[in-house]
RNA sequence: GGGAGCAUAGCUCAGCUGGGAGAGCACUUGCCUUACAAGCAAGGGGUCACAGGUUCGAGCCCUGUUGUUCCCACCA
């Protein structure tokens, strides 16, 4: 039918044609109201800076699979795709790109650069977005959005403002991170520790007149420029009497107090710690405890500001290395220790975060958490797996305010007005063009949000909000999040915080959690080290399908995986196997449209892979159902390849390519029912490879939009089964004898069956199989076992045996010793059941059906032993 | 300091509510059998980290120990 299908799948062929072909037809295009249940999921938003790697691959084919199971199983899907702003990452990379051409952000100011940045959107944002299309991602493309569009943008200012009338959202001065580098603030969690090795350096404090001194220990001596106290413990017997004089800053011979406080920990250090409130969080609480004065000695560059003396103009570390001197000469450095401590740095650029007093923007994020934790608590928000739930309320239970103004000019801009004349500030979704109360002019605030602020609305803001939409009136609150553990906090927390405050309602029920790709070693993958996977390249190497089963196949949910190459052309070999079955069934069958016949029609292998295939579907089903993507993969590959080729294709043969019209027409039907069904529960897994057979095999238009397989009563023959069972024992069996007995492959043999006086008939009507399955030539059968010769070989299956002349082939002391081999192993298995049912404990509490089944076990057992004894003795 | 994960075949990992240990790769043997050598068939290989406990029964539940990874906190 298909004669010229080449014999090796090549996808290369197949995968582009049909995303075109499918994003064409509007495939992937929801419409609100359908009358279907909807199902949405939120893209989360990549970088527009952003190269697809594969965190992206991870998430993306989750998201798939989820999608396409869903949409074929009579949802309404709505997978909303759109990309972040990125306001860190996009403005770091303008800015280097803009210094290639020696410009800086001064230079061109900030409608520009602004300009420039949206040329920059304009001409890479959409890298990704065509990237994620190889993977076969089934987004809805005419509705994809952007964090800074027009109305993300209404959004986040109404958002801000609502949050700011509410007294939720306040400026003011506080400890803030600081990136020297990308010379913004940031937020906590934008802040990633890095164990370092550094020092301690004792530094003595001496009185105004030397009559005492006491010595600090610090990590950072050049903030002593900024220091405005010396603090001990009040109960510190070595300082206790210090406490109200002074001391003078070496270096600085600034005159400040020494202080009782319970924040020094008297086994620290030298037990004195040194107070700079401008910069170190801690040492600021101090501050406040006792009034003391503020000092900040950075400007916003990194550099010592005009109250560092002669430090002034100073890189932080080399005023390090300046004061260091300084102290040394002055005698007053007693000692450099080494030290080991965990320094903050930015999660952009990773250099060693500053810490800064300073006035910014703050959310009051107590208030917000309260109901966000309620939801998870209460179970309207579920996380899967479980346990990341507790991460979830460790960090939201203990969440601090959120630093949300950023000092760069990418990104959403602070509805925040001042008057210069009067000092007055507005808040207002729309810019006011005068002062209400003095009629002054008004300047906006400088800075941008964190673009934590604007992702955190997605799940509402695409849907059309602050506009009441169809869509989003239908699709909200969406199904499903899917993401990796590490932005639980940067995201998925606001997201709930957001959903609830802003929606009143959960922004989706299932958070749908997975781990981090690593390389072969079990590293994180990452730029520098150089050991990234890139996913286009495997896609162009082995195919999206390959790669995508690849991340699903021997995975759960949670737990970080490690990148093969082998995995993914285990994967490969899969395609092929399947694209070959369906050269099989094209070239043997003559029709593909055919209904299945009357049961009575059915032999028994039919029957069986029928009834398989229910069980599979109904598996498949509930795996997908319960978040277990890696056991409805491995299960559908394992039905595919090791029942229905290895097994049913083989039985199939002989139908297929016989005389009987009729029996090739039911074996015929078969096949195909059997294929179809099982491409439809492989198609959201392996979208590109089913799509291709399927539509060669049905008249449908395409496998996205067909109907998900439902379990079916009808076939379920378990008597047949178990037959089938018997069968593919004694097969195996027989196979087995033949490689130990070193039987030719070409040798063909014969063999007496001996089954159950109720198989007779389906073990007949079964015999053909062995011919092709076992290289079984003739076959009889019957339920009495009778004279056995001792040249023959005599095979002890479960309900059933086999008789085969061998004698030219084999020795026949072989055949006592794999007999005396069997008797042992039969042996084992009574023991151990006996061991069972003969313990009181067993039979009082174990359930009735285990117990049965273990009795039927014996049984059989005991019916081979006794035939294998009796075997043994005839060879004797 | 607090929390979490992991420890199962040589390697990478599955194993759902407890009822006789699995996959892929690797390895051994035999096969180009008219869908597939990216394949077929047969086979070897595991006191499920350790020690207790619960149970008729534990890879699975509980406690502890060891090793390992990660997250949070941040004593300068």
């Amino acid at each position: 039918m298909h004669p010229e299908m080449e014999k090796t799948y090549d996808h290369t062929r197949v995968e582009t044609a049909l995303y075109k072909k499918w994003e064409e037809k509007g495939y992937f295009h929801a419409r609100p109201n359908t009358g279907k249940p909807p199902y949405t999921i939120v893209i989360p938003p990549p970088n527009i800076t952003g190269r697809l790697h594969m965190g992206h691959a991870i998430d993306e084919t989750l998201q798939d699979v989820l999608i396409r199971y869903k949409r074929m199983s009579g949802f309404e899907t709505l997978w909303m795709p759109g990309t972040d702003h990125a306001s860190i990452a996009t403005e770091v990379k303008i800015v280097e790109q803009m210094a290639k051409e020696g410009l800086t952000k001064k230079d061109i100011g900030r409608e520009g650069f602004l300009k420039r940045a949206w040329a920059w959107r304009e001409e890479y944002g959409s890298t990704i977005v065509k990237q994620l299309r190889y993977l076969g991602s089934s987004c809805d493309w005419e509705r994809e959005r952007f964090t800074m569009d027009d109305g993300c943008n209404k959004a986040v200012i109404k958002v801000f403002v609502s949050l700011y009338n509410k007294g939720l959202i306040y400026r003011g001065d506080r400890i803030i991170n600081w990136c020297p580098d990308c010379k913004t603030a940031l937020s906590d969690a934008e802040v990633e520790y890095e164990e370092q090795s550094s020092h301690l350096w004792h530094v003595r404090y001496d009185a105004p007149d030397k009559s005492y001194s006491i010595t600090v220990a610090t990590t950072r001596p050049e903030t002593m420029l900024g220091d405005t106290a010396v603090a001990v413990n009040p109960e510190d017997p070595r300082y206790k009497d210090l406490i109200g004089k002074t001391v003078v800053i070496p270096a600085v011979g600034r005159e400040i107090p020494i202080v009782g406080d319970e924040y020094c920990e008297m086994e620290f250090g030298t037990g004195a710690v040194k107070i700079t409130p401008g910069h170190d969080p801690n040492d600021f609480e101090v501050a406040q405890r006792h009034q003391l004065p503020v000092l900040r000695v950075y400007t916003d560059n990194g550099y010592i500001n005009e109250l560092g003396g002669k430090y002034v103009g100073m890189e932080r570390y080399e005023c390090r290395k300046a004061i260091v001197k300084d102290l040394e000469e002055s005698g007053n450095l007693i000692k450099i220790e080494p030290y080991s401590h965990n320094v903050g740095t930015c999660y952009r650029c990773h250099t060693t975060i500053e810490p800064i007093v300073s006035k910014q923007w703050f959310v009051d994020m107590k208030p917000l958490a309260a109901s966000a934790i309620e939801a998870v608590r209460s179970g309207e928000i579920k996380f899967v797996p479980e346990r990341f739930e507790k991460t979830y309320f460790n960090w939201m239970e203990n969440i601090r305010d959120w630093c949300i103004s950023r000092q760069l000019w990418w990104g959403h801009r602070i509805p925040a007005y001042y008057c210069d004349a009067c000092g007055k500030m507005v808040v207002a979704e729309e810019a006011p063009d005068k002062c209400p109360d003095c009629g002054g002019a008004l300047r906006q605030d400088e800075d941008v949000l964190d673009t934590w602020f604007s992702s955190g609305m997605w799940p509402f803001s695409t849907l059309g909000y602050p506009e009441e939409t169809d869509e989003l009136k239908y699709f909200y609150p969406t199904s499903t999040l899917v993401t990796g553990y590490d932005i639980i906090f940067f995201w998925v927390a606001r997201m709930i915080v957001f959903g609830y405050e802003v929606m009143k309602e959960r922004p989706f029920e299932t958070v749908y959690v997975h781990g981090i790709m690593r390389d072969s070693l079990g590293r994180k993958m990452s730029k520098s080290l150089g050991n990234g996977i890139d996913p286009l390249e495997v896609i162009e190497k082995h195919g999206a399908d390959s790669l995508r089963f690849s991340l699903l196949a021997g995975n759960s949910s949670g737990n970080d995986m490690r990148f093969y190459w082998e995995k993914v052309e285990a994967a490969r070999n899969f395609c092929n196997k399947i694209y070959n079955a369906a050269r099989f069934v094209l070239m043997g069958v003559s029709e593909t449209n055919m209904e299945l016949p009357g049961e009575d029609m059915l032999e028994i292998a039919d029957r069986w892979i029928l009834s398989r295939l229910n069980e599979i579907i109904g598996e498949v089903t509930r795996n997908l159902d319960g978040y277990e993507l890696g056991l409805a993969s491995q299960k559908i590959y394992d039905f595919i390849w090791s029942e229905y080729c290895d097994w049913y294709i083989e039985i199939a043969k002989s139908r297929l390519y016989g005389e009987n019209a009729e029996e090739k027409a039911v074996v015929s039907s078969v096949l195909i029912h059997v294929f179809k069904a099982s491409l439809k529960l492989l198609h959201p897994f392996m979208p590109f490879i089913t799509e291709e057979i399927f539509t060669k095999l049905s008249d449908e238009e395409t496998i996205m939009l067909s109907a998900w397989p439902k379990q079916n009563e009808r076939y379920s023959f378990d008597a047949d089964c178990a037959r089938m069972n018997k069968l593919m024992e004694l097969v195996r069996a027989i196979r087995n004898l033949r490689a130990e007995m070193k039987v030719p492959p070409a040798q063909k043999i014969s063999a007496r069956l001996i089954v159950d006086a109720a198989d007779i008939d389906a073990f007949s009507a079964m015999g053909g199989y062995l011919n092709k399955l076992a290289g079984v030539e003739r076959v009889t059968v019957s339920a009495e076992a009778g004279e056995i010769p001792k040249s023959d070989m005599h095979i002890v299956c479960e309900g059933a045996e086999a008789v085969i002349p061998l004698s030219s082939l084999i020795d026949p002391e072989k055949e006592r010793a794999r007999v005396q081999k069997e008797i042992e192993r039969v042996s084992a298995d009574i023991e151990r059941a006996n061991a069972k049912l003969n313990n009181a404990g067993f039979l009082a509490k174990a359930p009735q059906s285990v117990v049965e089944e273990e009795q039927g076990k014996l049984a059989l057992s005991k019916d081979m032993l006794n035939k294998l004894l009796e075997r043994l003795g005839s060879l004797n």
